[in-house]
RNA sequence: GCCCCGGUAUCCCAACCGGCAGAGGAAGCGGUCUCAAACACCGUCCAGUGUGGGUUCGAAUCCCACCCGGGGCACCA
C-alpha cells in the first residue's frame, strides 16, 4: 500500500499533532456500548412528551462481511439519525438481517451444511463490522427474518392476506429460472434472464401462489404523486413505468360456431375499422378453446416451437413474426368483415385478455404480421405528407372509418377514441377499460430457505390455513444434499414433515412444499422493529402508528421496483385491514449511488475490488465514512479513484489538533468573542440544517472544513486561542462532525472538557443577531460588466444604491458618452446599468 | 422507440427565486519547517458552465433542438 498510514510519524513538536486513530475508535466503541445514547425510547413518543422520527436503511442479506456499499449507505443515513437526535427528537433506527434466501442454501450444498450454519455465522461477523463502524443502530431491537419468532409472523401476515383474498393460487405460465430450480416474480427477470444469477429465464405453466398486487395498481400509482417530491425521481420514474398504466377498451368479437364473445384489449378503439385479423396468445388457454380439430394438429406444432424459446430470444423484436391459423373466422363489428383468428407468441398470455385485433395500418408489429401471412392492410389513420414508414402510430385525421352509424372521418385520434368508445358501450360491443401492465406478484418458490406456507392440501377441503396457534410452522431439519434443487420444492422430500392431518376434516392431507419468496420477509421488517420482541402479535398496531411512517429510508436503487413497490403494497393491504393507519410506509426515499473503482464497478474478474476492512486498517472508521460523505452529492455513484481517504484524515487532525488549541475553559459565554469568527460559526451551523434536511451531506462537509480553516486562522493570526469565540467555533465542529466522524468528535468533545457524548449533546443555538452582516457587497454592472464593488448596508433602499451606483468614479468612467437607457436595481446586491 | 436524471477547472464537486462562475477537497507547482524526508503549515496555478438557438437589463440556472453519459420500460396491443 503507497497509501499514508494513518499511525502519527514521529513527532519533533512538543505539542501533540496527530491522534491515534485506533485507540481513539477502541476507546469510544467502549464507552458509547456502555453509554447505549441511542436507544429508542417507546414511551417518550407514545406519550407525545418528544416528536418521533423513524430512520431506516435497507437491512443486508449476510453474504460474507459488510463491504464498501454498506458502508456508504448506513454512513448516509447516519448522518440524518443523528441529527435527528441533536435536533432533539427521539429517534428510532434499526437494524436487522434479511437472512432467508438462496445463497445460504448454495452454500450448505457445497459445504454438507445447514443454511443457518451459514447465515448466523455470518451475521455474527457484519454485526461486530457494523458495532466497530459506529452506527447509532438501536442494537436492542434487532431480528432476523430466518428466526421463528419471525417468520412466524410472516406465516401469520400471509394467512392474512389469503383470508382477503389477497394471496391466492393459479395455473399459468410461469418464468422458470433452470439454474435456481423454482419460478421468478416478473420483477426479478431483468432482460429476459434470472435477477439473482442471470441464468436464461424459460416459461412453464404451474400451479403458484400470487399476491394480488395488481388490486392495488391504481392507488400505488396514484401515491406516487405525493412521494414524488421526497423520493428519489429515479425511482418514482422506474415505478410509473412498471405499474404501466394504459387507457384502451374491451371490444367484443363474435367468432363463429362460439357462444361467448371473444374479448380484447386495445388502446386504439378509433382503428377498429381497420382490424383485418385477430390473434391471440398461443399459450393462452384460449388458443387451445379455439383451434379447429383440423388446426389442432398445426397449434401444438407451433406451441412446441414456442417453448422452447428462452425469454431472451422471445423479446428480441427484429425477429420474424410467426403463428399458426386457429381454423376459425370472426367478425369485425364495425365492418361485418369476417376477419382470421391466429395464434402467436408476439401476443402474450397474461396482459390484457391475452387477444387482440390486429389493425396492421396502425401497428407495427401487426404489419410485420400481416406481411407473412399475406393480410389486408387497411389504413384509418391519414399519415402525413412524405410519410414512407409502414405502420403509421403517430396522430392524424381518422379515414376509412365510416359505416351506416359511425363516422369518425377527419376526428384526431384522441377524439376518435372517445367516440368509437361511446359508441362501442352504447350497443353493447365494448367498454373503456383501464390496463395494467403491473402483474400480480408470484411468491411461492421451490427452494429450502424460506418461511413455509402455512396451507394444508386437504382431498376433502381443499387449501386449508395451518391454524394460528400451530404457527410457526417450522422448516424440517434438511441439510447438505437435501436441499439439492430438483425442480420440485426439497420441503416435498421431508415425508414426516409434509403428511399431515386436515386442520378442518382431520383425515390425511398433505402440506404445501413451497416456501415464500424472501421479498415477503422484508415487505414488513419495517413495522416488527417497533416491537420486535413482541410474542402475541406480528407488530404493535399503536407503536406502528406512533412510529411510523418511515421519515427517511436510504438505500440502493436496485430495489427501485421490487423491495419497494412490494413493501408499499404490504403496508396498503395492512392498512385495509386496519392494522397501521398510513397509507405508504416511505415517507421520504434516498437513493444512494454506489461505490466503484476506476470508472468501473468493482468485481473480482476485474480485480478492482476495494475491501472494506483493509480501508478501516488504513484511515480508520471516520476517515472512511467522511470519505464516503464528503465524495459527492449521495445519490451520484462514488469512485473510489477520485477520491482521498487520506485527505479525510488530514482535515479530521486539522479539526482535532483546534480542540487542543482552546484555553477558555468549558462553559465560557462566547457573547463577547470575536465577532467575525462567531458569524462564520452561526451561520455555518444554521446553513447545515437546511443542508441535512436537503440530504446535501457533502456540501455540509465542505462548510465544516471551511469553519474549521476559519477557526485555525482565528487562532494563529486572528484573536487567539483564548478567544471564547474560538471554544465556541470548536465546539460546533465538533457537533457537526458527530454526524459523519463520531470517533474524532467525541474524543475532541472530552478535550474540550465535556462529558459524553457528543453525540447527544445538543444542537448549537444559533443567535439571529449574528446572522445579519453590517454591510454587504453591491455589484454595479454596466452592461453586464463588472464595473465597480461597493460596501452598502444591507437594508440600502434602491433609490440610495442606484445613487451612489452612479456617483462611483469607475461607473462614471465606464458610462462616458454613453447615455443611460435603463437601471436595474436589486437592493442591496446588485445595480446593472443599461446604456 | 417512449419516459426520467445528469454534463461547471486536470479530477471529485459548490453556486438559494435568473444577479460577481468558486465554497470545499484531490492532484500539480512554489515555499516554510527538517541534516534530509515524511508529517504539518503557508501560498499559488487552473474553467466561462456539452453544442446551437431563443427569452431577459442580466442565463450554469428558464424555453426549444441536438450531442454525450447513467437509469427505467419495451413484440404490453
Amino acid at each position: 500500500m503507497s497509501d499514508q498510514p494513518k499511525t502519527p510519524g514521529t513527532d519533533h513538536d512538543e505539542r501533540e499533532t496527530s491522534y491515534d486513530v485506533t485507540a481513539v475508535e477502541s476507546k469510544w466503541q467502549r464507552v458509547l456500548e456502555e453509554l447505549q445514547p441511542f436507544r429508542a425510547d417507546d414511551e417518550a413518543v407514545l406519550s407525545g412528551r418528544k416528536e418521533k422520527r423513524y430512520a431506516l436503511t435497507m437491512f443486508p442479506y449476510p453474504s460474507g462481511d459488510l463491504h464498501m456499499g454498506h458502508a456508504e449507505v448506513t454512513a448516509l443515513h447516519d448522518v440524518i439519525a443523528r441529527y435527528w437526535w441533536q435536533r432533539g427528537y427521539e429517534v428510532l433506527n434499526p437494524m436487522g438481517w434479511d437472512s432467508f434466501g438462496l445463497p445460504a442454501e448454495n452454500a450448505a450444498i457445497r459445504n454438507d451444511a445447514h443454511p443457518a450454519d451459514y447465515t448466523y455465522g455470518n451475521i455474527d461477523t457484519q454485526l461486530e463490522s457494523f458495532r466497530r463502524y459506529g452506527v447509532s443502530f438501536d442494537w436492542s431491537r434487532r431480528f432476523n427474518t430466518s428466526d421463528p419468532e419471525y417468520y412466524r409472523w410472516t406465516q401469520w401476515l400471509f394467512l392474512r392476506l389469503h383470508e382477503k383474498g389477497l394471496a391466492y393460487r393459479k395455473n399459468s405460465p410461469v418464468n422458470w429460472c433452470p439454474q435456481d430450480q423454482t419460478v421468478l416474480a416478473n420483477e426479478q427477470v431483468v432482460d429476459g434472464a434470472c435477477e439473482r444469477c442471470g441464468a436464461e429465464v424459460t416459461k412453464r405453466e404451474l400451479t403458484q401462489w400470487y399476491f394480488r398486487t395488481t388490486a392495488y395498481a391504481q392507488e400505488l400509482l396514484d401515491s406516487l404523486d405525493d412521494l414524488q417530491p421526497t423520493w428519489s425521481s429515479k425511482v418514482v420514474n422506474a415505478q410509473r413505468n412498471w405499474i404501466g398504466r394504459s387507457e384502451g377498451a374491451h371490444v367484443d368479437f363474435v367468432v363463429e360456431g362460439r357462444e361467448e364473445p371473444l374479448t380484447v384489449y386495445t388502446t386504439r378503439p378509433d382503428t377498429l375499422f381497420g382490424a383485418t385479423f385477430m390473434v391471440v396468445a398461443a399459450d393462452a388457454p384460449l388458443a387451445a378453446e379455439l383451434v379447429t380439430p383440423e388446426q389442432q394438429e398445426a397449434l401444438d406444432a407451433y406451441l412446441v416451437e414456442v417453448r422452447k424459446e428462452t425469454e431472451i430470444a422471445r423479446l428480441a423484436t427484429d425477429r420474424p413474426k410467426t403463428g399458426v391459423f386457429l381454423g376459425v373466422h370472426a367478425t369485425n363489428p364495425l365492418t361485418g368483415t369476417r376477419i382470421p383468428v391466429y395464434a402467436a407468441d408476439y401476443v402474450l398470455a397474461d396482459y390484457g385478455t391475452g387477444a387482440i385485433m390486429a389493425v396492421p395500418g396502425q401497428d407495427q408489429r401487426d404489419w410485420e404480421f400481416a406481411q407473412v401471412f399475406d393480410l389486408p392492410i387497411i389504413r384509418t389513420v391519414q399519415p402525413p405528407e412524405g410519410f414512407d414508414g409502414e405502420a403509421y402510430t403517430g396522430d392524424g385525421p381518422a379515414i376509412n372509418s365510416a359505416n351506416d352509424e359511425i363516422d369518425l372521418s377527419g376526428m384526431g385520434v384522441d377524439e376518435a377514441k372517445r367516440t368509437a368508445i361511446t359508441y362501442l358501450e352504447g350497443r353493447g360491443l365494448g367498454r373503456g377499460t383501464v390496463n395494467y401492465r403491473l402483474r400480480d406478484w408470484l411468491l411461492s418458490r421451490q427452494r429450502y430457505w424460506g418461511a413455509p406456507i402455512p396451507i394444508v392440501h386437504c382431498p376433502e377441503h381443499g387449501e386449508v390455513p395451518v391454524p394460528e396457534d400451530q404457527l410457526p410452522l417450522l422448516l424440517p431439519d434438511l441439510r447438505g444434499a437435501d436441499l439439492k434443487p430438483k425442480g420440485t420444492s426439497p420441503l416435498g422430500a421431508a415425508t414426516d414433515w409434509v403428511e399431515t392431518t386436515c386442520p378442518t376434516c382431520g383425515g390425511p392431507a398433505r402440506r404445501d412444499t413451497d416456501t415464500m419468496d424472501t421479498f415477503v420477509d422484508s415487505s414488513w421488517y419495517f413495522l416488527r422493529y417497533v416491537s420486535p420482541h413482541d410474542e402475541t402479535q406480528a407488530f404493535d398496531t399503536r407503536l406502528a402508528n406512533a412510529w411510523g411512517p418511515i421519515d427517511l429510508y436510504v438505500g440502493g436503487d436496485e430495489h427501485a421496483v421490487l423491495h419497494l413497490l412490494y413493501a408499499r403494497f404490504f403496508t396498503k393491504a395492512l392498512r385495509d385491514m386496519g392494522l397501521v393507519a398510513w397509507d405508504e410506509p416511505f415517507s421520504a426515499y434516498l437513493s444512494q449511488g454506489k461505490v466503484i473503482n476506476g470508472g468501473r464497478k468493482m468485481s473480482k474478474s476485474l480485480g478492482n475490488g476495494v475491501n472494506l476492512g483493509e480501508q478501516l486498517e488504513l484511515f480508520g472508521v471516520d476517515a472512511v465514512r467522511l470519505t464516503l460523505v464528503f465524495a459527492s452529492p449521495p445519490e451520484d455513484n462514488i469512485d473510489w479513484a477520485d477520491v482521498s481517504p487520506a485527505g479525510a484524515l488530514k482535515f479530521l487532525q486539522r479539526a482535532w489538533r483546534l480542540s487542543g488549541d482552546v484555553t477558555s475553559a468549558p462553559g465560557t459565554d462566547p457573547a463577547d468573542g470575536d465577532r467575525a469568527l462567531r458569524q462564520v460559526t452561526h451561520r455555518t451551523v444554521r446553513d447545515a440544517e437546511s443542508l441535512v434536511e436537503s440530504h446535501r451531506f457533502n456540501v455540509v462537509v465542505a462548510r465544516t472544513m471551511e469553519l474549521v480553516n476559519a477557526t485555525r486562522k482565528a487562532i494563529d493570526s486572528g484573536p487567539g486561542a483564548a478567544d471564547p469565540a474560538v471554544r465556541e467555533a470548536v465546539e460546533a465542529v465538533a457537533v457537526l462532525l458527530s454526524l459523519v466522524a463520531p470517533y474524532v468528535a467525541e474524543e475532541m468533545w472530552e478535550r474540550l472538557g465535556h462529558e459524553p457524548s457528543v453525540a447527544r449533546a445538543g444542537w448549537p443555538t444559533v443567535e439571529e443577531s449574528l446572522l445579519v452582516q453590517e454591510s454587504v457587497t453591491a455589484v454595479v454592472q454596466v452592461r453586464g460588466k463588472v464595473r465597480a464593488r461597493l460596501e452598502v448596508a444591507p437594508d440600502i433602499s434602491e433609490a440610495d444604491l442606484e445613487a451612489a451606483a452612479l456617483a462611483d468614479e469607475a461607473v462614471q468612467r465606464a458610462l462616458e458618452g454613453a447615455e443611460v437607457r435603463k437601471v436595474v436595481v436589486r437592493a442591496p446586491k446588485l445595480v446593472n446599468i443599461v446604456v
